[in-house]
DNA sequence: ATGGTAGAAACTCTA
């Protein structure tokens, strides 16, 4: 039975941290890699390097300056077609490729807009943003019905539960963990009938962060984290769930991102 | 109520 395992991580510049994929491969040994925040235009991106870590298969959507997603992946993929244009922003926080594996497997990638400081649609235009989005995504999920054979993963940049966050209590108020960020989470979750992936081998009552702010003095004494990177799995993919991590460790690298990579392995 | 840090890019935006 062929063990398919993959990661997700938002990188914050992949020309910058193109070393520390050489350590996040040592440490997770992942057939695939997803990227976020790539902040780097197609033609720029570092194809020599990925290819050079053992990724031949690479799909790429990029841009100057912002955003950015990216799969590498040690197995052929084909880029999906007629994917939506979310808000129609051309922004590149999505790419949708299907697996060469046995039977197929859909890969969504999603870098999910941050929303600004201020938890108001009227008042700040990022938010608006976000909340557009998750709700394009969930109608978009509602339209195809339950997914199959797929998985949806990327930085959704909201922690939903309560033990995703270091204080429920304090984050309430606080972009990423309001209550209505948090209904439109499960709203999409619920629309594609996806299966947390992560939760599903650590216990909600268990604390779990995937991201720790820059702006802290010392991050881990801190600890005050969020869980804001995710992978879901479609509902048959669920019993095929064999391990997670969440490397925490990444987060203490020279010149590390604000976010860990996160990994889900299957046996398919 | 505010500022703290980081990256890309280019004198400012986004997170």
């Amino acid at each position: 039975m062929p063990t398919l395992r993959i990661v997700t991580w938002n990188i914050n510049s992949v020309r910058l941290r193109l070393p520390l994929l050489t350590d996040l491969v040592r440490d997770l040994a992942p057939d695939v890699i997803c990227l976020q925040e790539t902040k780097c235009p197609d033609e720029l991106f570092p194809h020599e390097g990925v290819a050079g870590l053992g990724f031949p298969y690479r799909a790429v959507r990029g841009m100057k300056g912002y955003n950015g997603v990216a799969v590498l992946s040690r197995i052929p993929l084909a880029i999906r077609e007629g994917d939506p244009d979310w808000c129609e922003k051309g922004d590149c926080r999505h790419l949708g490729v299907t697996l060469d594996v046995p039977g197929g497997l859909d890969l969504h990638n999603f870098y999910v807009p941050a929303g600004g400081d201020v938890p108001d649609r009227a008042a700040n235009p990022k938010f608006a943003h976000k909340l557009d989005f998750l709700a394009e995504a969930t109608a978009w999920n509602q339209a195809r019905g339950p997914a199959r054979r797929a998985v949806m993963l990327g930085d959704l940049n909201i922690a939903p539960l309560e033990h995703d966050v270091w204080s429920h209590r304090q984050m309430l108020g606080v972009v990423s963990h309001t209550p209505v960020e948090v209904e439109a989470l499960a709203s999409w979750q619920q629309a594609g009938a996806w299966h947390d992936a992560l939760r599903h081998f650590v216990p909600p009552s268990e604390k779990l962060y995937t991201w720790w702010s820059y702006r802290a003095k010392d991050w881990a004494a801190a600890n005050r984290g969020r869980r804001l990177d995710h992978i879901w799995v479609s509902q048959d993919l669920a019993g095929s769930l064999s391990g997670c991590d969440v490397l925490r460790a990444a987060r203490g690298w020279a010149q590390a991102s604000d976010h860990v990579p996160v990994m889900a392995e299957m046996k398919l």
